[in-house]
Parts: C-alpha cells; sequence; structure tokens
DNA sequence: ACCCAGGTGAGGG
DNA sequence: CCCTCACCTGGG
C-alpha cells in the first residue's frame, strides 16, 4: 500500500462526493473507500489536505489531484460564485464542492442507471455491475473492483444485467455499451466539441435524454459550462430565482445559461447541494454511505 | 401492501 | 415546444 498526503485547497470532501456526480464512494470510519481506474482508494480529510492510502493499480499524487479538481480551483470558482447574490447566500452551506474528472464511461453508464431511480438503488445496481462485470483489485479490507468495460458491458448475459437490478433500462444500457465498444462515440472529440454538439451526439444513445447528456457533459468531459437539470435543482431555482412558478427544464437550463456562463456546472452543483441537504432534503450530509 | 424515485421516449395538443 | 403517461424494481 502506498500512502502520501495530498494538500487540496478549499476541498471539502463529503460535499464533493455527496454531491450527485458519483455513485460509488463510500464511508467508512471517517475514511472515503473509492475506485478511480484501477486503483483502489482510501482517503482521509483532514484540516487543509487529505490522507490517500492507494491500492491495486499506484496512483500519483499529480493523478489524485487531477480528479479531485477536475475544473480547477475550488476557491476561484467560489470567487466567481460569489458575484451572484442568490449563490453569495447559500454558498456558506456549501462550500468546498469540486468537480471531480471522472472516466466519461463510467458517467455514462450510471446516469443511465440513474433515470427514474433512486439513489440507494442506483448505487446497488452499479455495485453489482461491477462485481460481476468489473475486474477485482485485492486490498487490506477486501476486494474492489474496477467500472466494466464498454465491452464487457455490451457482451453482458442479460442474466447479469438483470440480476442487476436494471429493470427495464437494460436494453438501452446494452445498446449504449455496443455502440461505445465498437468506437462509436469519440469521447476526446466530444471534449473538445462545442456544449450544442457534443449534447447533440450523446442524445443519439439509447436511453440518453438531456438530463444524462448534460450529466456526461459536466462529469465526465469537463463541459463547465453544462448544467444538468434534475428535480432538486428545478426545485432550487424556481424557488429562489422565479419566485415559486413553474419552469420547464428546458427552460432553466437556458436560463442557467445565460445567467452563469461557464460557471454554470459549479452553481448547479451548488444549488443541488442546497436543495437536497439544506432546504427540502431529509437526509443531511451523512447521506450517501 | 403500497408508493416512490436525480428520466426517457412516444403520443397528442 | 409543452403536457401526459408508462415503465422495472428495491428501498422507505
Amino acid at each position: 500500500m502506498r500512502t502520501f498526503e495530498l494538500v487540496t485547497p478549499g476541498l471539502h470532501l463529503r460535499r464533493t462526493l455527496g454531491c450527485g456526480q458519483t455513485f460509488r464512494w463510500t464511508w467508512e470510519d471517517g475514511a472515503a473507500r473509492g475506485v478511480v481506474g484501477r486503483a483502489a482508494l482510501r482517503l482521509i480529510p483532514l484540516p487543509g489536505c487529505l490522507q490517500a492510502e492507494v491500492e491495486g493499480e499506484p496512483l500519483s499524487p499529480e493523478a489524485l489531484y487531477a480528479y479531485l479538481f477536475g475544473c480547477g480551483s475550488v476557491r476561484a470558482a467560489e470567487r466567481r460564485l460569489c458575484t451572484d447574490s442568490v449563490l453569495r447566500q447559500i454558498l456558506p452551506h456549501t462550500r468546498g464542492i469540486s468537480i471531480l474528472a471522472q472516466d466519461p464511461w463510467e458517467v455514462l453508464c450510471s446516469f443511465l442507471v440513474s433515470q427514474n431511480n433512486n439513489i440507494p438503488k442506483i448505487r446497488l445496481t452499479i455495485e453489482r455491475l461491477c462485481q460481476a462485470l468489473g475486474e477485482p483489485i485485492p486490498t487490506s479490507r477486501g476486494v474492489s473492483f474496477t467500472f466494466p468495460s464498454p465491452d464487457r458491458m455490451a457482451d453482458a448475459p442479460v442474466r447479469i444485467l438483470r440480476a442487476s437490478a436494471l429493470g427495464y433500462r437494460t436494453d438501452s444500457l446494452r445498446a449504449t455499451a455496443r455502440l461505445v465498444a465498437d468506437g462509436r462515440v469519440d469521447f476526446e472529440a466530444l471534449r473538445q466539441a462545442p456544449l450544442e454538439e457534443a449534447r447533440a451526439a450523446l442524445t443519439e444513445l439509447p436511453g440518453v435524454g438531456e438530463k444524462v447528456a448534460e450529466c456526461v457533459l459536466l462529469f465526465g468531459l469537463g463541459h463547465e459550462e453544462a448544467f444538468p437539470v434534475d428535480v432538486w435543482v428545478r426545485r432550487a431555482v424556481e424557488d429562489l430565482y422565479f419566485g415559486g412558478r413553474s419552469r420547464t427544464p428546458r427552460a432553466i437550463r437556458a436560463w442557467a445559461r445565460e445567467r452563469f456562463g461557464s460557471l454554470a456546472g459549479w452553481a448547479q452543483q451548488h444549488l443541488y447541494h442546497f436543495a437536497r441537504n439544506c432546504r427540502y432534503g431529509t437526509r443531511g450530509e451523512a447521506a450517501g454511505a
């Protein structure tokens, strides 16, 4: 096992991992356990930094830093968010959220699973898929699993997919995995492409609508101006900016892009966290384990 | 025993 | 465009 300390300016690890962008991290004895690529990690938050324990394939401090700060400096983003009077007020409750640099395939797959689903079950399904189709990483605290490759997912027996409680999402997951496995989705090209163009390409995929596409753009492809509108963000925006008046998700997305520009993705994370954990939620920040 | 959930896609106004 | 509806399935 390799252990090192990493300075993480402004980072609130629990908020970042519990903010709806990732589904695989769990908390145990004050440490977050998760898998990045082929590395099994244990992250212990300390003041201003964190201690990392790495097993499986090595992961350098630089690589971990790049994963944790996928869209750059948390503090710089928060300084800019403060120019919005609403965000300035909720920021004391949401400070420290970072946008991770996750593998786009994992994000696509995870948010396909998330449609019309609840978080505990999404986590259950993803964990079962990883156990059945991922590769084992032995650790001192038991076996972890990598996220299954597109190949493995596309060729998986339906029996396995069904046993993962995918429900009616089975067909779209399979079909999308097939397209990715066949190289029909060029994530690197989508990373470079303009937002609208990349979104159009993603929504061509079976089971991928606007919400899932925006999630892939923001959490997997580094498009900071993406703004996924789920029910929580919708509620928050309607309440905080529109006096409780109803707006369609599309209208909210267009509005957010206009108002926040390249900061939209960051704003979305803070609004989500606020809605879920401070405003309407009953779960608190301990959720997500 | 229900009822719901971080959406999608199809059908109709 | 917007609205409405069905939809697998395990947790609450």
